[in-house]
Order: structure tokens, then C-alpha cells, then sequence
DNA sequence: CTCGACTCCTGTTAGC
DNA sequence: TGCTAACAGGAGTCGA
């Protein structure tokens, strides 16, 4: 599902609509809008107006207008960003291999004739207008050992929940939060105020490395747990049959062996 | 503060 | 063969 990698793919693939004059939103589903957004608003906000700026924030583009509005966009699990019909992603795990324009949920169209189109089967993404990004946590491209420091002190929940709490550290999702906690050979269940400090220092270098590394190899899917990542899998650093949780409510694998 | 339970959504799949 | 129920999880809400 798209991650904060998956993400920073699509703000790539973003840069090919900036500076392109908008001629026509398509926001025929309501249910996509999220916050205060209307189908109405983004059309007098939009037309004539283009794009100048692809940010990211964790898993939310932010599309900055020449006006100074911001168009922002959460892809959910299964949602995909497709720019004059090139998508950066063709794989998604946990979503399909199909491809229907009608699950095109958002649509910019431009006056050059290419468009701009979020294509989400599941819906679970959305559109929405100058988002809050305030409360979002320090992106997983940037964050240091202050910033983490911070963010496992002032908690007791378990430190996968923690990792995964955009509020907190934006950018981690299900199975980057797993492949990280599994490389720094911690227990997803442990509560985070119970680091060490050099576990800490583990866990930091983790998340930067394995970010940046799979980054480079292609997405979240990509790292060496994915692969075992199931009811019968086994550890591939010692071969110990995986432990399956749920931790924040979420389906946790884990080596009993090695992640303490 | 923390938690679980629930909600949204729909394509895929395990199981009958 | 065909149906159904469970599952996937990002993100939010709610009551305890």
C-alpha cells in the first residue's frame, strides 16, 4: 500500500503537471472529498489556475497552486497517482493488477490535453483542499534522533503504534514499521518509553536506511521480511517461525527469537 | 493518556 | 460451480 515511499514516487511523478494551466476538475465522487472540500470549490479554486510546487508530508501530496492553494492527496491503500496516464507504480501490494479508469475518483484535466487523475479501486484515499499539516510529525526522509528521542518518550503504547502514528512520525505505514522493527531487533509490543538508548540509536539508523533503501529498490514491498510477511513464514535472519499480532490494531509479524 | 471496537471502502480469496 | 464471509489497512471516531 502506499507508504511514505510510495508517496514520494507519485510527488515525482507530480512534477510533470506543474505549470500547466488547469481546464478542468473532475470531482464527481463526493465521498473522496474529504474535510470541508466541495466538488464547487475545487473548480473556482482550480480552473485557470496550475500548479507550481509537488511537496510531501509523509503519505499526503501537497500540490501548491499559483495562487496559493493547496491541493492535497491521500492515496489510502490502494490508491495510485497517474500524470498523462504514466503511473511511477504499477505494483501495489494488497491491491490489484487491474487498471480501470473507472475507479479514477479525482481528475484534473489540462489545457495542453493530459490529465491528472488519483485512481483508487478502494476509495480509502481522498482530495482535499489546504489540509492540515500541522499536525503531522516529522517526515521519515528527515527525522533525527532528537526528533524520535521526543517521540518515544512521551508515549507507553507500544512502539509499532507509536512508529505508525502520523501525528507523530509521518511516512510509516504497516509493513515499513514491520521491515524496520524487524531489522533493529525490537518487539513491536514493547512500549515505547522503554527504549535504551542504544536501542534508540538502532532504531533510528533502521528507519533511515531501510527507508532510503528501499526507496532505491522500489517501494515498501520491497524489504527482506516482505517475503515471509505471512502465517507460515519464517525469520530470514534465523529461520524462527513468525509470530503473528495485532498490534494498534494492525497485523503485526515478528520474530520471537531475535526482536526483543 | 491509552485502549479496543467500530466505521468507511471494495477486490481477492479461503472455505463451504 | 457458485456463493459468502473474512481479510487487507490508512485514517478517523467513540466510549470506557
Amino acid at each position: 500500500m502506499p507508504e511514505g515511499i510510495e508517496v514520494e514516487y507519485y510527488r515525482t511523478t507530480a512534477l510533470r503537471a506543474l505549470r500547466r494551466t488547469i481546464k478542468l476538475v473532475t470531482a464527481n465522487d463526493r465521498y473522496f472529498l474529504k474535510g470541508e472540500t466541495e466538488s464547487e470549490e475545487l473548480q473556482s479554486f482550480l480552473l485557470q489556475d496550475e500548479f507550481v510546487a509537488a511537496r510531501r508530508v509523509g503519505k499526503l501530496l501537497l500540490l501548491d497552486t499559483k495562487h496559493g492553494m493547496t491541493l492535497g492527496i491521500r492515496f489510502g491503500m490502494t490508491g495510485r497517482l497517474l500524470v498523462d496516464g504514466y503511473s511511477a507504480i504499477d505494483y501495489l501490494e494488497y491491491s490489484t493488477m487491474r487498471n480501470e479508469s473507472s475507479w479514477d475518483r479525482f481528475a484534473i484535466g489540462f489545457e495542453d490535453g493530459g490529465t491528472l487523475s488519483v485512481r483508487d479501486p478502494r476509495r480509502l484515499g481522498g482530495v482535499e483542499l489546504n489540509p492540515d499539516i500541522d499536525s503531522l510529525g516529522s517526515d521519515i526522509y528527515g527525522i533525527n534522533g532528537k526528533e524520535l528521542g521526543v517521540v518515544l518518550k512521551g508515549s507507553s503504547r507500544p512502539i509499532k503504534a507509536r512508529l505508525m502514528d502520523q501525528h507523530q512520525i509521518a511516512g510509516l505505514g504497516n509493513l515499513l514499521t514491520d521491515e524496520i522493527l524487524w531489522r533493529a531487533s525490537i518487539d513491536p509490543r514493547r512500549s515505547s518509553d522503554s527504549l535504551a538508548k542504544d536501542e534508540k540509536r538502532r532504531l533510528l539508523y533502521h528507519i533511515k536506511n531501510t527507508v532510503q533503501q528501499l526507496t532505491e529498490l522500489g517501494g515498501s514491498h520491497m524489504g527482506e521480511l516482505q517475503s515471509s510477511r505471512n502465517a507460515s513464514g519464517f525469520c530470514p535472519k534465523d529461520g524462527t517461525l513468525l509470530e503473528r499480532h495485532k498490534v494498534g490494531g494492525r497485523t503485526t509479524y515478528s520474530c520471537p527469537k531475535h526482536q526483543k
